[in-house]
DNA sequence: TATTTAACTTTGAATTTCAAAGTTCTTTTA
DNA sequence: TAAAAGAACTTTGAAATTCAAAGTTAAATA
């Protein structure tokens, strides 16, 4: 059992990152905005969680155009999507301790 | 998503707080050294998460003797596995989007 | 040229977390 | 019976985290 508590990453405790998270592991890319609408949070808010993604490597940002208009795109990167994987693995063996 | 998302419960983001309830489902009943030395907690700080589960009402405590000696145990109320079991199906729910 | 929009950064306050030390009560042990 | 030890905390304080709100920058549109 603490095994399985060690295997969850402190990146993930928060509901926000395991929101963004999850958004990213179902779509291929999501920019700025979607993400914005979609978790309802702050500008701010938003960045500062994305920002901790980033830091870790869990995800990983691509600045393109639409047109003209800027367009800023975040993505799972491959240790991200391990270590989501990892965390989420962690809690189903967490949820299988009951049966 | 977003309804997952809000299914989260605050109290149980925290790991250890996590770990101790996941020991409350599957343990009838544990005295304070078992969480202790399982968890590996010092005592402040597990009775302080222990207090925080209290105050929502998802843990109680039974005070006994076993013997002369007294002994501590906590145990998941109702209340408490209920709010369990939702956070867990609303992981459950996290997990299966990646299907 | 003025306004708007996207995507931040900064600031600061509130909350949370944790370890360490102190406390109380009881039980052993010398 | 006095001293030490153990259980189960509480208190303290520092560090880290979280969040909203306001400020910033650069480009786009009116």
């Amino acid at each position: 059992m603490k095994s399985i508590l060690l295997k969850l990453h402190k990146a993930f405790e928060s509901r926000i990152r395991l929101g963004i998270m999850s958004m990213l592991v179902v779509n291929e890319t999501l920019d700025f905005n979607a993400l914005k609408e979609y978790l309802e949070l702050t500008d701010g808010n938003l960045a500062s969680h994305l920002k901790a993604l980033e830091k870790e490597a869990f995800i990983g940002i691509k600045k393109t155009f639409i047109g003209k208009k800027p367009n800023t795109r975040y993505y799972i990167t491959p240790q991200g999507k391990k270590a989501f994987e990892d965390h989420l693995q962690a809690l189903q063996a967490l949820i299988d301790l009951k049966e």
